[in-house]
DNA sequence: AAACATTCCTGCACGC
DNA sequence: TGCGTGCAGGAATGTT
C-alpha cells in the first residue's frame, strides 16, 4: 500500500483524528519488525501527547510532546488505524495488530503489519537529523529542490533503468513501484530506458509529472491495489485512475495497444509499447 | 502458486 | 593495490 500518496493521505486522516490526544498506554504483541522494536518504547510513549503529524518520504513523524518523535514506516503491508473498539477489526486482520496505543478518549491507534517490513522508532527530537532512516533521502517531490536542474545531472552516465532511478529514495522521496510506472507512462518514457538515454525534455516532463501524479493520487486518497485502507478504514480511489499498473494485456487508454509487463530490478513494471519509447 | 505496495545488505565490476 | 561507486540480486515475511 504505502507510497508517498498513501502515507500523506494517512497523515491527513491522523492529523484530523488524533492530534491533541494523550497516549495513556501502549501494548506490543509482536516486536519483530524490520528492526526489532525497542523494549523501552512502551514506557517512553506513555503519558505523552500527540502533537503535529508530519511526513518525510514514506515515513510518518508524530510529535510526542515537544521533545520526542515517533517515526513510523508501513513497509509493504503495514497500516495505522484509529479504532474505537480494538477488537472490532472490520476489514482488518487483528492477528497482525502488533502495536497498540491507547488514547485518552478511549480509542486506539493500531499498527498492523502482516509482513512486518514496517518500522516504529521513538527518537529524541535532537536525534532526528541524524536518524539513519532519513539521512540519505532525497528531496520531497513537491519541494523547490526537485527540479530539472537537480535531476538532470543525476541521470547522466547512469546505466540503471529510469524506473529504478525514480524509485531510488536518495534521488527523490516517495515514489514506489505503482507510481513509477504511472509517471513514466504519462511522461512517455519506457521504464526500461537507461537513465543516461533520457533526454532533457523527457527529464523535465518526469519532474513535472511526478508532482502531478502524486498530487492527484493524494487528492484521491491514494491507491488501494489489494488491501490498503486508510486511517479510517476507507480504500484509496486512485486505483481507478491507474493507466498502466497491473493492466497487462488491457488496451492503452491513449492508443489501445495492449499494455505490457516487464520485470525491472525484480519489480513488475508496466508500459505501453507504442506510447512509451 | 507465483507475486507482492519497501528497504537493506552483499558481492562483483569497474575506474582512478 | 586499495578505495569508492554503481548496479544486480537476494532476503526479510505472510497473504492472496
Amino acid at each position: 500500500m504505502p507510497e508517498l500518496p498513501e502515507v500523506e493521505s494517512l497523515r491527513r486522516v491522523l492529523a484530523d483524528e488524533i492530534v491533541g490526544r494523550r497516549i495513556i498506554a501502549a501494548m506490543v504483541t509482536e516486536p519483530r519488525l524490520r528492526r526489532p522494536l525497542s523494549p523501552s518504547l512502551v514506557g517512553r510513549v506513555k503519558g505523552r501527547v500527540i502533537g503535529a503529524i508530519n511526513r518525510r518520504a514514506k515515513y510518518l513523524l508524530l510529535d510526542l510532546d515537544t521533545d520526542a518523535i515517533l517515526l513510523v514506516h508501513l513497509g509493504m503491508s503495514g497500516s495505522l488505524t484509529v479504532r474505537r473498539d480494538p477488537a472490532a477489526g472490520g476489514a482488518l486482520d487483528t492477528r497482525h495488530d502488533h502495536v497498540r496505543f491507547v488514547l485518552d478518549d478511549g480509542r486506539c491507534l493500531i499498527f498492523n503489519d502482516p509482513r512486518r517490513f514496517g518500522l516504529i522508532r521513538l527518537l529524541d527530537r535532537t536525534e532526528l537529523a541524524e536518524a539513519e532512516e532519513l539521512k540519505g533521502i532525497g528531496p520531497e517531490p513537491f519541494g523547490a529542490e526537485f527540479t530539472i536542474d537537480y535531476l538532470w545531472p543525476l541521470t547522466r552516465g547512469r546505466s540503471t533503468a529510469i524506473k529504478n532511478l525514480l524509485m531510488d529514495q536518495r534521488i527523490v522521496a516517495g515514489v514506489g513501484n505503482i507510481y513509477a510506472s504511472e509517471i513514466l507512462f504519462r511522461a512517455g518514457v519506457r521504464p526500461t530506458r537507461r537513465a543516461r538515454r533520457v533526454t532533457w525534455a523527457e527529464a523535465e516532463r518526469i519532474v513535472a509529472i511526478t508532482r502531478q501524479v502524486l498530487e492527484e493520487a493524494i487528492g484521491n486518497g491514494g491507491t488501494t491495489f489489494r488491501s490498503y485502507l486508510d486511517g479510517r478504514g476507507e480504500p484509496g480511489r486512485f486505483a481507478e485512475r491507474l493507466r498502466v499498473y497491473d493492466r497487462t494485456g488491457q488496451p492503452c487508454v491513449k492508443c489501445r495497444t495492449p499494455i505490457r509487463a516487464v520485470v525491472i530490478g525484480q519489480r513488475s513494471s508496466f508500459y505501453c509499447p507504442r506510447c512509451q519509447r
